[in-house]
RNA sequence: CGGGGUGUGGCGCAGUUUGGUCAGCGCGCUUGAUUUGGGAUCAAGAGGUCGCAGGUUCGAAUCCUGUCACCCCGACCA
């Protein structure tokens, strides 16, 4: 279409209410129904095949790396929670306990496990005594509880799905690299599949993760300009393993204590991957993630042959590997067209009595909403042509609009001038200290994401105290 | 947890200020016909004790009290 106009009323703009353009989109595409309970949320099979797709894609490279899948009991009781003194008080304001069982109060209350460090630490005491038991390399998916106050559909709700690997190592070193591995493998995930572009970097003192020595994340800009941590990594050096009594026998008969990593990715994507790519239309989904990639809409699909000349077209695409589906409802054209956009399908190939004349299908990208005349001879071939090429581009606009919005401050003037008027990550030098964090936070409600592997010299001295700078630090307001 | 908003057929809303004539509209749904290249048209239908619980009143969607849920903005967090 040549005209920018609006096609779907329901769907308020997103840059009129960015927060009411996201509830529309989530409710639009039909990922999610709210349940009865605040925070709970039902997974709409195109919501939870969206999952289905992270989680198959995530755990094929996981197992690619050695990873073993597991399963954790739901319920940690309060002594093991207790036994790592920063984990518990990370995370004791937000769990859920259960008392009784039945009729009769519990002897020791159980959390719902927030996550399952302890689980993993008081399995891996009994596991694990020699050397010779090491690496343990463990995912489980599953899902976790946290009382969060507010909720948001898969930004934040009190239980969400995820996963949450749990290695343990010889040596601080081979945990380290583990821990960098997760993270290079999630930023590719999150490039490559989602098409999200991210920033590799560590977490400062204050955001790291309760009881972890060292915290790396990837972070990606969302559409309004807030920042989104989209994976996490962690290496916990030997501090659980002294909590929790971890303790193999070396080559050299000396009792040594493990070392260990988590790393989590979670159903928070979905609503990653809505907030950068998602239009005035609806939801973007690009092709690798897409759960149906290509939508076929006949047209006049009473007519003799259409119906037949659209599955034909299906079958051949879904033998060259694609999910393809064809919308044989009978809604008119114009509404499958508009569903097909909320909804996010990459790719679709309108069929009608005047194509199947010519021997061809009008092709529609979702993202740029282009229109092609295609030979049925060539679909196939330029079906995938198209779709690559969606994903590229998809990745490369969110690049740009990333870079777009980075900026950076020298002094602390300019600083809170960025902050108020342009949303987007500000790149800025930072002295270590805990006080310039704590200041920035309280006066701008801007956070330290990340300190980024890749530094650049902005100035020598931090952006809010003056004194000398010891990292290039990247800034932002978060979800 | 603080501030703001909203709860009325499946969805979106009007009605609440001024209690009675208020169970209404649009969309969707069902059946039939005609349609189909950007949310088709006509006809005939079905569907709600107005979030829940008390109270005031001859009478409550409307007033009062309580309570629950959801949304938005903050503080805390993936």
């Amino acid at each position: 279409m040549a005209d920018d106009k609006k096609l779907v009323e329901e769907i308020t703009s997103r840059d009129v209410d960015f927060a009411q353009w996201y509830t529309d989109v989530v409710k639009k595409a039909e990922l999610m129904a709210y349940s009865s309970v605040k925070g709970f949320m039902i997974f709409k099979p195109a919501g939870f095949a969206i999952w289905e797709k992270i989680k198959s894609e995530l755990d094929r490279r996981f197992k690619e790396t050695g990873v073993e899948n597991v399963y954790m009991p739901l319920l940690i009781p309060e002594g093991l929670l207790e036994k790592e003194k920063d984990h518990v008080e990370g995370f004791a304001p937000e769990v859920a306990w259960v008392t009784k069982g039945g009729e009769e109060p519990l002897t020791e209350n159980m959390c719902v496990r927030p996550t399952s460090e302890t689980l993993f630490c008081d399995f891996y005491a009994n596991e694990i005594q020699s050397y010779r038991d090491l690496p343990k390399l463990y995912n489980q998916w599953c899902s976790v509880l946290r009382w969060e106050k507010e909720t948001r559909p898969f930004l934040r709700s009190r239980e969400f799905l995820w996963q949450e690997g749990h290695t343990a190592h010889a040596t601080f070193e081979e945990a380290q690299e583990r821990t960098e591995q997760m993270l290079k493998l999630y930023a590719e995930f999150a490039e490559e599949v989602l098409a999200i572009p991210v920033i590799k970097g560590q977490k400062t003192e204050k955001e790291k993760f309760a009881g972890a020595e060292a915290t790396y994340t990837i972070e990606s800009l969302m559409h309004d300009g807030k920042a989104l941590q989209s994976g996490t990594s962690h290496n916990f050096g030997d501090g659980f393993a002294k909590a929790f009594g971890i303790q193999y026998t070396d080559k050299d008969n000396k009792l040594q204590y493990v070392h260990q990593t988590s790393w989590g990715m979670t159903t928070r994507l979905i609503g990653a991957i809505i907030m950068v790519h998602g239009d005035d239309e609806g939801l973007v989904l690009p092709p690798a993630i897409a759960p149906v990639q290509i939508n076929i809409i006949p047209i006049q699909q009473k007519k003799e042959g259409v119906l037949d000349k659209c599955r034909e077209v299906a079958d051949s695409l879904t033998t060259a590997g694609f999910s393809v589906k064809v919308d044989e409802t009978d809604k008119s054209p114009g509404w499958k067209f508009a569903e097909s956009e909320m909804r996010g399908i990459p790719l679709r190939i309108e069929i009608g009595p005047r194509d199947i004349d010519n021997n061809e299908c009008v092709a529609v990208r979702r993202d740029t909403r282009e229109k092609e005349n295609v030979s049925l001879d060539d679909i196939c071939t330029r079906a995938d042509e198209l779709l690559k090429t969606i994903q590229k581009d998809m990745f490369n606009r969110a690049k740009a609009h990333r870079e777009a919005h980075t900026y950076t401050a020298k002094d602390y003037d300019e600083f809170k001038d960025t902050i108020e008027n342009k949303p987007g990550f500000i790149k800025a030098m930072w002295c270590g200290d805990r006080a310039c964090e704590d200041k920035i936070k309280e006066e701008t409600t801007a956070t330290s994401r990340c300190i980024p592997f890749e530094q650049e010299r902005i100035s020598d001295v931090c952006v809010c105290c003056g004194k000398p700078a010891k990292h290039m630090v990247y800034w932002g307001k978060a979800y």
